[in-house]
DNA sequence: CCTGCTACCTAGATATTCTATATACATGTT
DNA sequence: AACATGTATATAGAATATCTAGGTAGCAGG
């Protein structure tokens, strides 16, 4: 299903990123940008209720702590069934856009986006 | 953006399924279920105000058309926007598709536990 | 103090998908 | 004739995720 490609990605991503180490939220949001090189941000209103939802879920688990200068920040860590749903939500995620991109590629001959020279793909269905 | 992941997915699909030819409704849902083997399929509460939308865009243009049998069907071609439109679509959707997976790739070294074998979805563009 | 930066949070708007239902034509069956 | 089945389009309402736009607060420097 299509609503699942919208369902999964902020958390799929969150979990992505706290696998390697414990994080708060303002350094997720940074720590995506980077690695997306600016592509793909979080916005508040996305990231502080996905986080939410995520420990809702037993998936994350927060804890405080200071930082050395500014508010205090609340680091999340990933659980045993977080770990585990990771690899479940990789795996899903994979499937779902190796499903879209196939549906692309055949449905006409060319990849490229803007050679469609105007041959037109006739096909059997 | 993460919400333009949701926005176009159904749209795109059925602007790449229309770029062959026009077809109707029916038609794209047994198109898009059999091109992906299942994985995706369109509802008719995810379709049908879809197309419409397409339409109300000016992206794709419906007639009606009888039917040997059963009631008449609302076939759609794609407009010239149309086609300006799905390559745009698709070029987006290749770059937060890539984006994702090179965020995910970075995320830790190994891929999934289960090693998917080498099915990488990025694809060169 | 006041500005700027860090840091967390939430309410409400927006948009898309799914669930469920309605309508209607055509064909085959009882 | 009546009925179920398959084709075909359509929409209302629920569920959900994201974004917009704001609020609160601590710390540092001018």
């Amino acid at each position: 299903m299509l609503r699942e490609l919208r369902k999964g990605t902020a958390g799929l991503l969150l979990l992505d990123l706290l696998a390697a180490q414990p994080m708060y939220g303002f350094e997720l949001a940074e720590a995506l940008r980077e690695r997306t090189n600016g592509v793909l941000t979080f916005k508040e209103g996305t990231l502080y209720p996905a986080l939410h939802r995520l420990e809702a879920e037993g998936l994350v688990k927060p804890f405080w702590q200071d930082s050395p200068r500014g508010p205090r920040r609340r680091y999340y860590r990933l659980t045993a069934r977080g770990r585990k749903a990771l690899a479940e939500r990789r795996e899903h995620w994979h499937t779902l856009v190796e499903a879209i991109n196939g549906a692309l590629d055949t449905g006409n001959g060319t990849l490229s986006p803007q050679s469609r020279g105007g041959t037109t793909v006739s096909e059997a269905r």
